[in-house]
This record gives structure tokens, sequence and C-alpha cells, in this order.
DNA sequence: CGATATTGTTATATGCAACAACAATCGCTA
DNA sequence: TAGCGATTGTTGTTGCATATAACAATATCG
């Protein structure tokens, strides 16, 4: 193979990150949900009444994307939307989000797990750390 | 922040790869190159006439898709294809080509290490082995 | 030879993200 | 309190990456 790209931890990370998320993608279609869809409904069960805007910025999602996003997940039945004054609105699931939630979670904390279990054991503790150091407050560089 | 998606790697694998590409993307653009450019330019030094095909398969891209990329890629002087038999065509760098190969690999080079400083030194040397385990013969799983 | 696989290509669709603009509204301050 | 700057939700548009289906020409191998 001798692959010169596989000597760039940034190309290892594009094609792991494209591997995974395919992978990913396709579990969650199972439950009607995209992978943006789920980290809505992750982020929504904490944070009771979260702006569109705010949302957006936790996920990195400028918030014109977050129009077509939101409108899909309302007309689906997950989400809810509340006048919080007349210029904001804040998002909260449905009972119907609740249980895709769940579920959601149950996929993912299982994916997770197989995603680390093809990590060698001295490599693995080691992943989501440096993984976080390389966007965690990335604004500030 | 207590943010709960960033306790799953898979997440922060997306953010981390959708972070670091997006800088690197801006370096590349000032030599006129994108990401699968690059990658073009670099796997061509050491693999002699490959075929689009081959290529395709050694970058995860499927062969429909290498057709704009290598037609941009020709027209902008970079590489040049020859006839191997009445089927396949080989791929090589142009002096052009070349050129824009070396100041590439310094400009990712330079990328990677700034990538590599920004993580923990413990957690360093087992980033790239461990994501390496992510996606390397992902299609025998 | 003849069936099968491969190559390069066209066309098309989808998801995702970036940017610019805009009206309405909020919040602070002079 | 009147006004100005910042924020919110939204529309429209663009570009990039990727996926699929189809097709003609050609290579490969039984």
């Amino acid at each position: 193979m001798d692959d010169p790209l596989a000597r760039y931890p940034g190309y290892s990370l594009r094609r792991a990150a494209n591997a995974t998320g395919a992978q990913l993608s396709v579990r969650l279609a199972d439950l009607g949900l995209r992978q943006a869809d789920a980290s809505v409904l992750l982020i929504l069960e904490n944070s009771p009444d979260i702006t569109a805007s705010a949302l957006g910025r936790r996920l990195d999602i400028q918030r014109a994307n977050m129009v077509p996003l939101l409108k899909r997940m309302e007309e689906g039945g997950l989400i809810q939307r509340r006048a919080i004054d007349g210029k904001s609105q804040g998002l909260a699931l449905t009972a119907k989000g609740r249980k895709a939630r769940n579920a959601a979670q149950e996929c993912i904390e299982g994916f997770e797990n197989e995603l680390l279990a093809r990590v060698p054991a001295q490599h693995r503790a080691h992943l989501l750390p440096a993984l976080n150091a390389l966007w965690h407050d990335d604004g500030a560089s």
C-alpha cells in the first residue's frame, strides 16, 4: 500500500470521519433521522427553550441552515416552538421527540462503543481528548 | 458548557474533521487547490501511470466523481493523460503539477505540524494510529 | 469465441454548508 | 424615552462533495 497520505493526521481525520459518519448515517436512517437531527434531539433534552440561534452556535451550524432542519423536525412532530418574546422562540421536544431522542441515544452509544472497539487498546483512551483538543475553543485560535 | 455531544468520539471526530478541514482548505485555496486536488498530486508522485479508477479507489472517490476533478486538473495543466491501452489511461504530473505538488506538500506538512501541536503531548502519538484504525481496511468489516 | 468485468464518461439527485440580504424586534444608553 | 446597534428568524442562492444509474467501448478469462 505505502500510502503517503496515511501519514497525515489531517487526512486520516477526514477519511475516518467520512467512513464512520457514513456508517452512523445508515443506522440513524432506520430511525428516520439524520446526524444533525440526532444532535438536536440530544441537546434539546438538557437545554429547555433554547433558541434556534443558540442551538446553531452550539452545533456550529449557521442559523440560516437551521431553518430547513428545524422545519423538518417540527413537521415530523419531534420538536415544538414557543414564543419567548416577539423575536425569539424557544425549542422543546414533543413526546414523540423524546422517544426519538431515546432511540437515537441508544443507537449512537452502541455505535460509539463499536467505534472505540476498533481502536487498539493502548490508543483508545487518548482518542477523545486528542480530538476534542482539535476543535474545542477553535474560534479562539 | 456541559456539552453531552463532546463525550462521543464519533461526534468529536466529525467536528474536528470539519474544523480542521475548513482551515486547510483556506490555505490550499491560496495555491489554487482543493483538498482532493492535493491528495491527487501527492499520490501521483509515487504512482506513475496510475489509472483514474485506481486513483479513485485509493482516495475513496467514486470514479464518476473523478471525472470533473481530473478534468479541472488537466485543464489547469497539472496532470496529463496517456493511453495505456484502448480502455485505460495513465495519469502523470506535468512540470507545473510537480511544482504544485511540492507547494501542496509543504503547505500540508506545515498544517499537520500545527495540528499536532494543538494536541496535548501525552495524547499526540496516539492520534494517528487511532484514526487509522477507524478507517483502514474498512471495507473488510 | 463468448460471457463477464472494468474503464471512462454523462446525467442527475441529495445533503451540507457558506454568504448576502431583509424586516422585525430587543436591549442599552445618551 | 427616543434612537441606535445588535440579534433573531427567515429567504434565496451558490458551491462542494457524494451517490446512483446508465451506457459504449474495451479488456480479461473460461
